[in-house]
DNA sequence: CCACCCTGTCATTGA
DNA sequence: ACTCAATGACAGGGT
């Protein structure tokens, strides 16, 4: 059984993977939002410390202890956490295409998707909080992907919803339309904006539209309205000069707004945004892009003649008129390494989409690491033609691949190439390979360590990416290992892993250890012999506790008994939770006791022949001998309670079951049916308040432990999604660092490769690139903003 | 013998 | 006033 769901799952994961090879679109987001509520939270389940999914209250929810460690209602309940998160691994492959939505949207100015509202999303998968909506945000943007109409300027809202809610219901009339809108609708939103500033959210785009502002002053013909105007071209634009605002100061304020990780969502993807766009600028690639690493002819082409090839396909260029906005290129530049730097953590590996793959003859020996330049998630046929060597101009990341292999619109856009390719290609390249690995890894591995159980446990599928997953894996969890605080370890993720997630590692005692939820077998077998045996002794594991159905039959049996039974299997239940729980805490570890309350208070022997099996092992063997061995009498005498003796030696005439568990009225009647001196009825009375005392107790302490394992649960669930943001941290961090070598690289590269009029290559000391609409300009340092912003500036267009 | 734990019991408190 | 649940504290017994 398990192994079908395995193979199952897997083989669903391979067909999947396949499927999206080849382009096929795989939006299982568009299938789990149909299932939503939480889908993130039935997956991760416990890795939800805010939801606290947990095991015992999975089992509370289903009427108290619904769900027996050994039920075949675990067994399923962990396959099926399992399968889910094992398809929603693929879903994490998704999570690229969120960005790849944000490169076409600039395809047209005029109904541009904000890429903040998919970037954010995206980014603020290290936020565990906001996991949900990320997945939500997800969906959308997919499917936001194929309809520009569908995009959403969200990032605000992202990081403050509150403030940014009447933005969005605007949002659809104010895209039709702008001209709808009212003075204080722009208002409303301008002041909306400030606010978003104010908290951090997203301010570049109002310093983008700050600076369309200004702009739009010198161009009042652009927009009517001024307000509408910046809308406009805050929907339009937005972000793509994001990476100048991270020095800047707030325009509306004046408030110096410092580097905070609020907005880090829509700076990541605004930085690398940028960078790409930076990158295109500098390699733009055309339709028909020859990769001559021979060109050496430095020509700078005019600004004038790439306009129209690049804004005919999916471009990085800002929407602003050239003469609108003289950005400090150099500045640009200068602060997407800033950013990078600054931002290392939270980078969407999706920004640097690459999808140029078909020239792996081009690879660079001199720049191995080379940027694959122009092949940002852009269609070859909206590239730029352009001579610049393109080193390497493959997908170095499969994950960066990934996105454009979900997005069948960018596939069939640039569809010269299969998909399929492209992943090999990159694949065959070391450099490649292994990067490709890890980011695959990255994106393979949705839940920190689930997959290492997934990869490891399914021998019998051949998983294609199962070597790259466990190199990169020994990767990841080495540098995990290191980053790891608290003596939070792998081995212990690991052993977190195996007990919350499927395979519960319940090692302290093998007789006492429920079997292992995946372990269908043992599991099933156990749940099933002790939840069809009503009240009698079962294996070793389950000696002592009792199932409700056995409190049902006990109850049957004996009246009186039956208030008392369901409280002894909860607390056998608890007891039993004991081993599991308490493996680990080694203040509890020692904590390995019978629990078991089902000592019975019975007074028929019968009962208590069936009903008094002892929790342990040893009791119960001595139990047996003492039943064979004695008479009835005396075994009952020896095994009964001090209250039960003395309720025998004063002839009391019913069974103290009764006298604790009867309700006060019933209680009262028995009372005064039988004839009973003052002893017999202060017996009685102390009877039922020992009785009821003991019961309380009992509870009492079942549920300090249950408090105690939930913190334990908690505990365990916020390390494990610490792990994961830790992995994650790690993984962006590599993909900006080889990002940064792959710009720095190219930077050297084009350098070296421009010549001026006398045929010298430029100093890269005296000049530097800078990246605008039109292409790469070639500044001199000593150049100030102002002169840069100059249209009569010194600007030439690389032609290679 | 000691330490630790489990369990029952008592006393108290609050509902 | 009574009942009952909850809980801290204590003691006895087991390991």
């Amino acid at each position: 059984m398990l192994y079908l769901k395995k193979y199952f799952t897997e083989g669903l994961i391979q067909f999947t993977i396949l499927l999206s090879l080849i382009g096929v679109r795989v939006d299982l987001d568009s299938y789990f939002n149909n299932q939503l509520p939480p889908l993130r939270e039935i997956i991760l389940g416990p890795s939800s410390a805010y939801t606290q999914t947990q095991f015992h209250n999975l089992r509370n929810t289903l009427d108290g202890y619904g769900i027996h460690p050994k039920s075949v209602d675990l067994d399923h309940f962990f396959a099926t956490r399992r399968l889910l998160n094992q398809v929603r691994s693929l879903d994490h492959l998704r999570v690229p295409s969120t960005e790849l939505s944000a490169w076409l949207v600039h395809r047209d100015p005029e109904t541009v998707v904000s890429a903040t509202s998919q970037s954010g999303p995206s980014i603020a998968l290290d936020n565990g909080g906001s996991l949900e909506d990320v997945n939500n945000s997800e969906a959308s943007a997919m499917r936001g992907a194929g309809s520009a109409s569908e995009t959403t300027y969200s990032l605000s809202g992202e990081d403050s919803q509150g403030a940014v809610a009447p933005e969005d219901s605007q949002e659809q009339g104010e895209r039709e339309s702008s001209d709808d809108l009212s003075k204080e609708d722009i208002d409303l939103i301008d002041i909306l904006w400030r606010q978003d500033i104010d908290l951090g959210a997203g301010r570049e785009v109002f310093n983008y539209s700050n600076r369309q502002k200004e702009s739009e002053a010198d161009k009042p013909n652009e927009e009517n309205e001024e307000a509408g105007g910046r809308e406009e071209s805050w929907r339009n634009g937005l972000n793509l000069q994001a990476v100048q605002s991270q020095a800047q100061v707030d325009g509306e304020t004046g408030e110096s707004i410092p580097e905070e990780l609020t907005s880090l969502g829509a700076q990541t993807s605004l930085s690398l945004q940028e960078c790409l766009r930076l990158l295109e600028a500098t390699f733009p690639f055309g339709e028909e892009s020859e990769f001559q690493a021979t060109g050496s002819t430095s020509q700078l082409r005019p600004s004038t003649e790439e306009a129209p090839s690049t804004s005919q396909g999916i471009t990085l260029q800002s929407p602003l008129p050239q003469s609108d906005t003289p950005l400090d290129l150099e500045q640009q530049w200068q602060d997407i390494m800033s950013i990078m730097e600054l931002q290392d953590m939270e980078v969407n590996n999706t920004a640097v989409n690459v999808s140029m793959n078909n020239d792996p003859n081009n690879n660079n020996a001199s720049t191995p690491e080379s940027v694959p330049i122009g092949s940002f998630g852009l269609p070859r046929s909206t590239l730029i033609n352009q001579d610049v060597s393109l080193h390497q101009a493959s997908l170095p990341s499969c994950s960066q691949d990934f996105p454009t292999l979900f997005n069948p619109e960018l596939d069939s856009t640039g569809g010269q190439q299969p998909t399929l390719v492209r992943v090999s290609s990159s694949n065959s390249s070391n450099i490649n390979s292994t990067f490709g690995a890890t980011n695959l890894t990255g994106l393979f591995l949705p839940p920190p360590l689930n997959s290492t159980t997934n990869l490891t446990t399914t021998p019998v599928l051949p998983d294609p990416f199962s070597s790259l997953l466990e190199e990169s894996m020994l990767d990841e969890i080495s540098l995990l290992d290191l980053a790891m605080e608290e003596g939070f370890s792998q081995a212990q993720a690991s052993q977190l892993e195996d007990e919350l997630d499927s395979d519960s590692g319940l090692s302290l005692d093998s007789s006492h250890s429920p079997a292992s939820p995946s372990n269908s077998e043992t599991s099933c077998s156990s749940a099933a012999s002790s939840s069809s045996t009503s009240a009698t002794f079962s294996e070793e594991g389950a000696v002592g506790y009792s199932t409700d159905s056995e409190a049902a039959a006990a109850e049957t049996e004996e009246g009186a008994v039956g208030g008392y039974q369901p409280e002894y299997s909860k607390l056998c239940r608890m007891s039993y939770q004991d081993a599991s729980k308490f493996h680990g805490i080694p203040q509890l570890e020692s904590v390995n006791h019978n629990h078991t309350y089902n000592l019975p208070l019975a007074s028929s022997y019968s009962e208590r022949s069936q009903l008094s099996a002892s929790c342990s092992k040893k009791g119960r063997d001595k139990q047996m001998q003492q039943t064979k061995l004695q008479p009835p009498q005396d075994y009952a005498d020896r095994q009964s309670s001090r209250d039960e003796r003395r309720a025998r030696a004063m002839d009391i005439p019913f069974s103290n079951e009764k006298i604790i568990n009867l309700p006060v009225e019933e209680f009262n009647e028995l009372l005064a049916k039988h004839h009973l001196n003052e002893d017999q009825l202060a017996l009685i009375r102390d009877i039922r308040r020992r009785g009821k005392n003991k019961m309380a107790a009992q509870n009492c302490r079942k549920r300090k432990l249950d408090t105690i394992l939930n913190l334990e649960q908690g505990v365990q669930d916020l390390q494990r999604e610490k792990a994961q943001l830790l992995k994650e941290k790690m993984e962006y961090d590599k993909c900006i660092r080889q990002t940064k070598q792959k710009v720095q690289s190219l930077s050297r590269e084009l350098f070296a490769q421009l010549r001026n009029e006398e045929g010298r290559p430029y100093s890269a000391s005296e000049y530097c690139l800078q990246y605008g609409p039109d292409g790469v300009l070639l500044m001199p340092r000593n150049m100030t903003t102002e002169q840069s912003n100059k249209p009569d500036k010194k600007q030439k267009d690389k032609k290679k």
